[in-house]
DNA sequence: GTCTATACTAGGATAGAC
DNA sequence: GTCTATCCTAGTATAGAC
């Protein structure tokens, strides 16, 4: 019938998500009230629970829709190649895409989900973790191949994740480091990474052959 | 005179700021209330304020506490060797030790500073910076040498601290990896990391000018 | 859809007895 | 050194008018 309502809902619902984030990513979830989301939209906390029941309920609905998309572009970045070393490029472009586009989301996904109820929480780990396997899955086959050299795979992926992480903590969209230089640049590191660090112990002699290392089979 | 005072004020104030940690490390200081605090030690919260007037002075004294630890234990580190490869090595073993060994200790310090007010903030930042010196200060020098190649200093430092701060959240005494093994699997991550790929790929003129960004913001 | 008004709980902090 | 008792503020959430 009429749309005014619904576009009005969808403002105001969008505004108070946006309102939740920002609060959850500054203040952290527990020290955010609903009063300081309900102040920063403009709305009394009454008009808050018209779209929402509980506080908790924003946060999972952030988590969820964040979490969703990640999957679903790592997802697609994944499908997009065969080769492991392109999925992982794949994989860190669509990370550091994400940490850096929507740093504050970024952060409550990652740091906030300890407040969700036992039943939300596991629902959003195991979005999570379904995220996390791409990364493994790519690692694992990339290993398979002979094309990446891990000693732990898991501890690879870990160390990667945290890495990029990080962006969400220093990245500013002015800084003098554009998001594609950055991704360049965590692409270097990612693929040092993925090589393991034994055939290069011996310090190479400065000058003398700097063999490195290329991608191959150990075969 | 009677020595029972002291030695009854040293538990309850060793006591109330270890279950403060425990509490701010698991619900976040934002989260704890001082009667948490108080009803974990065995205490009611008016005892609390014998030993400390307000509860951001029990953040502050954890933060003061194991940050000057940690920047010690990193100072001596890296004074042990003049080889920054050495000195890697060192501040690896230092962080990682600091970051399993007490874990929570660790995620109080890393995650919760934002609550301290502007000038205790400052000068428990002016303790964190002077620490990541010590990493930038040993990359610097390895780059300087031609031992290490890395293109950006400061990536390459955050990126390092990331990784290694991500043990603080999946480390567990009883897991299937010893802390010295992931001691171990750091120290190859890390050198890793410290050679970039591209540069690699050309011998680098020994003694030369290798420039080498000196320590800044990444961005 | 948004409001006013309010219920109820828990927060940090203090005074003063013992 | 630790307690009881209490102040005041801020928290989440709800009822019901408009």
């Amino acid at each position: 019938m009429e749309r005014a309502p619904t576009r009005k809902r969808e403002n105001s619902e969008q505004r108070i998500l946006d309102a939740a984030i920002s609060l959850f990513a500054t203040r952290g979830y527990a020290a955010t009230g609903i009063r300081q989301i309900a102040d920063k939209v403009g709305l009394t906390t009454a008009s808050l629970y018209y779209y929402a029941q509980t506080k908790d309920e924003l946060l999972l609905r952030v988590m969820r829709v964040g979490l969703g998309e990640l999957l679903a572009s790592g997802e697609e970045a994944v499908a997009a190649s065969t080769d492991p070393r392109e999925q992982i490029r794949g994989l860190l472009k669509v990370h550091l895409n994400f940490a850096a586009g929507n740093p504050e989301r970024a952060r409550v996904i990652d740091n906030e989900f300890q407040w969700l109820d036992d039943e939300d929480r596991e629902s959003v780990i195991a979005l999570r973790d379904a995220y996390e396997q791409l990364w493994a899955d790519a690692i694992t086959e990339g290993c398979r191949r002979g094309i990446f050299l891990v000693k732990n795979v898991s501890l690879t992926r870990l160390a990667l994740l945290e890495m990029c992480n990080g962006a969400t903590h220093w990245y500013r969209a002015n800084g003098p480091m554009s998001l594609e230089q950055i991704v360049l640049a965590f692409e270097d590191m990612a693929f040092a990474l993925l090589r393991t660090d034994e055939p290069l112990t011996v310090a190479p002699a400065p000058g003398a052959g700097l063999t490195v290392e290329t991608a191959q089979s150990p075969q």
